[in-house]
DNA sequence: TGGGGTTAT
DNA sequence: ATAACCC
C-alpha cells in the first residue's frame, strides 16, 4: 500500500472538486462488488490527487502540412528547409537518412533524391497549428500549446464524467486503446489503471478526428503528469499511442540515456550538471539536493530532481490566443542602416496582417538583433518601447499609414541598439508586437472588465479579413 | 541551427 | 532586458 503512494507523485493538493469527482468514481468501483478492494487500495492517496494527462504530438509537422497543400509530394522524400537546413522531412526521408536540423548540403549527399520544400514563412503551419489546438479544445478546454506541432490536455475530467456514466458491470470491461508502455499487465482492479485507459480510448478519439477532419496524424501518450505523458508518447513512433501505467514510471524514466533527454533540462543546465559528474538519470536522482541547490539555485535543483524521479505537478494551463507575435528573418550579413530598415518593413508588413487579422492591439514593440560572432552561440539583444496610442487605434483599421511611424519607432529603437556611426555586423533581425490587449482598454470604468474579459475568451483562428493598403511585401 | 514561442528573474 | 526553457 505504501508502495503505491511512493510511485504516485505527490501532485498538487487536490481541489475540492477534484476530491468530489474521486468519490464519485470510486462510489461506482464499489458498486461493482467484486472490484470492492479497489477502495483500501487507492483511498490512501486520495489527498494527492491523480491526473489523466494527454501529450499528442503531431508528425512531423511541417512537412504533412506540406504533403496535404501538394499531394504529390506524398511518398516522396521530403524535406523542409528554412536557409541552409532541412528543418524536418517525412518518413519516406528519414529512411534514407536524412535528420531534422540537418545541412542542406549533408542532406543531398545522403539523399540526392530528396525534394525540399521551402518553410520559412510559417503562415500555413501556424494555421494548422492552431486548427489542432481547436479541436482538441473540443474534447476539454484545458489544453496547452507547446510549440505549434504539441498540445497537452488534462482528461481528468473527462474520464470521471465517462466512468461515472458507466454501469458497473462495465467496468471490468474497459479496454486499453493503443500500446501499454513496457508491455504492462492491465490490472481491471487497479481504478488508476482504469482512468488511464479511459484515458487513451480518449486519445485515439483525438487522433482520430485530427485525420478525419484535417488529415494529420500523430503520436499521443497518456499518462499521470505532463513529464511522463510527454516521454511516453514518443515511445512508438509515427502515428501511434501509448499509456503509462504507474508501476512503470521508473522503467520509463531510467530508459533515457542521458538527463538532457529530461524535458524542462536544458542546454545550460546540462552543462552544469555535467561538471558536476552527473549525467545519467540514476545520477541525478541520487545526487545531493544540497549541493544542487547551491549550484543552481533552489528553485531549478527541486524543480529537475523532481523531474528525475517522474514527478512533475505543473499544471497544464491553457494557452489561448498567443501573448506575442513576432517574425524573423536571419542572413548572412546586414552592415547598413538603410539595408536593416528595408529588412524590418518586411517583417512590419506581415507581422501588420497577423495582428489585424487577431483583432487584439498590441501595446508594446520589440526589435530583437542578433551581431555576428565568429563562433559564439547566439547572444541577442532587444529594444522594446510603447506603441503611442495613436498608432495603437489605427492597427487594426486597415486605412491609413500605420507602416511609418512603427517604421520610425523601429528604427529609433534600432538606433539605440546599435552605433550606426561605426561598422556593425548583424546576422538576424526580428520584430514583436506583444502586450497584447483585447479593445482599446484605454477607458476605465466598470465597463473595463467586461470589455476585456469576454474576448479574450473567444477561440483563437483567423478572423476579420483585412486588406492591407500599404505597398509591396509578398509580390512572389 | 531556423523561425518561431513561453515564463522567470 | 536578459536568460532560461520548449518545439
Amino acid at each position: 500500500m505504501e508502495k503505491l503512494g511512493v510511485e504516485l507523485e505527490e501532485e498538487g493538493c487536490g481541489n475540492e472538486e477534484d476530491d468530489e469527482a474521486w468519490a464519485m468514481a470510486l462510489a461506482d468501483v464499489g458498486a461493482a462488488g467484486s472490484l470492492q478492494g479497489v477502495h483500501d487500495q487507492v483511498l490512501p492517496t486520495q489527498n494527492s490527487s491523480s491526473r489523466v494527462i494527454v501529450h499528442v504530438d503531431l508528425d512531423c509537422f511541417y512537412a504533412q502540412v506540406e504533403m496535404i497543400s501538394n499531394p504529390e509530394l506524398k511518398d516522396k522524400p521530403l524535406g523542409v528547409q528554412q536557409k541552409y537546413l532541412v528543418v524536418t522531412c517525412n518518413y519516406e526521408a528519414r529512411k534514407l537518412g536524412v535528420k531534422k536540423l540537418m545541412n542542406v548540403r549533408a542532406a543531398k549527399e545522403k539523399c540526392p533524391q530528396l525534394v525540399l520544400v521551402n518553410g520559412e514563412d510559417l503562415t500555413r503551419y501556424r494555421e494548422m497549428s492552431y486548427k489542432v489546438t481547436e479541436l482538441l479544445e473540443e474534447f476539454s478546454p484545458v489544453v496547452e500549446r507547446l510549440g505549434f506541432d504539441e498540445n497537452f490536455v488534462d482528461l481528468t475530467e473527462m474520464v470521471e464524467k465517462r466512468l461515472r456514466q458507466l454501469q458497473s458491470d462495465e467496468l471490468s470491461a474497459v479496454t486499453v486503446s493503443g500500446h501499454v508502455y513496457n508491455n504492462q499487465s492491465i490490472n481491471l482492479h487497479d481504478i488508476l489503471h482504469i482512468r488511464l485507459l479511459v484515458g487513451s480510448q480518449i486519445a485515439a478519439e483525438m487522433r482520430e478526428a485530427m485525420y478525419n477532419r484535417l488529415g494529420l496524424t500523430g503520436c499521443a501518450g497518456v499518462a499521470s503528469n505532463k513529464l511522463l505523458a510527454k516521454l511516453v508518447s514518443g515511445v512508438f513512433k509515427p502515428n501511434q499511442q501509448t499509456v503509462l501505467l504507474p508501476e512503470s514510471c521508473q522503467h520509463l524514466i531510467h530508459s533515457l540515456n542521458h538527463i538532457k533527454e529530461i524535458p524542462g533540462i536544458g542546454y545550460k543546465t546540462t552543462k552544469c550538471l555535467e561538471v558536476l559528474g552527473i549525467s545519467s538519470v540514476h545520477d541525478l536522482q541520487t545526487f545531493s539536493s544540497k549541493i544542487l541547490e547551491k549550484e543552481l539555485g533552489i528553485s531549478v535543483a527541486q524543480r529537475i530532481l523532481k523531474l528525475s524521479f517522474g514527478e512533475d505537478n505543473s499544471p497544464v494551463i491553457p494557452s489561448g490566443p498567443p501573448q506575442s507575435f513576432s517574425e524573423e528573418d536571419s542572413f548572412k550579413k546586414c552592415s547598413s542602416e538603410i539595408e536593416a530598415k528595408k529588412r524590418i518593413e518586411e517583417l512590419l508588413a506581415s507581422l501588420l496582417n497577423r495582428v489585424c487579422r487577431d483583432g487584439r492591439k498590441p501595446h508594446t514593440v520589440r526589435l530583437i538583433i542578433r551581431r555576428y560572432s565568429p563562433e559564439k552561440h547566439c547572444g541577442r539583444e532587444s529594444r522594446q518601447c510603447p506603441i503611442p496610442s495613436h498608432v495603437i487605434q489605427k492597427l487594426g483599421t486597415g486605412n491609413y499609414d500605420v507602416m511609418t511611424p512603427m517604421v520610425d519607432l523601429l528604427m529609433k529603437l534600432f538606433r539605440n541598439m546599435v552605433n550606426v556611426k561605426m561598422p556593425f555586423h548583424l546576422t538576424l533581425l526580428s520584430v514583436c508586437f506583444c502586450n497584447l490587449k483585447a479593445l482599446n482598454t484605454a477607458r476605465k470604468g466598470p465597463m473595463d472588465y467586461y470589455l476585456t474579459a469576454s474576448s479574450t475568451t473567444a477561440s483563437y483562428s483567423g478572423k476579420r479579413s483585412f486588406k492591407m493598403k500599404d505597398t509591396h511585401m509578398e509580390d512572389f
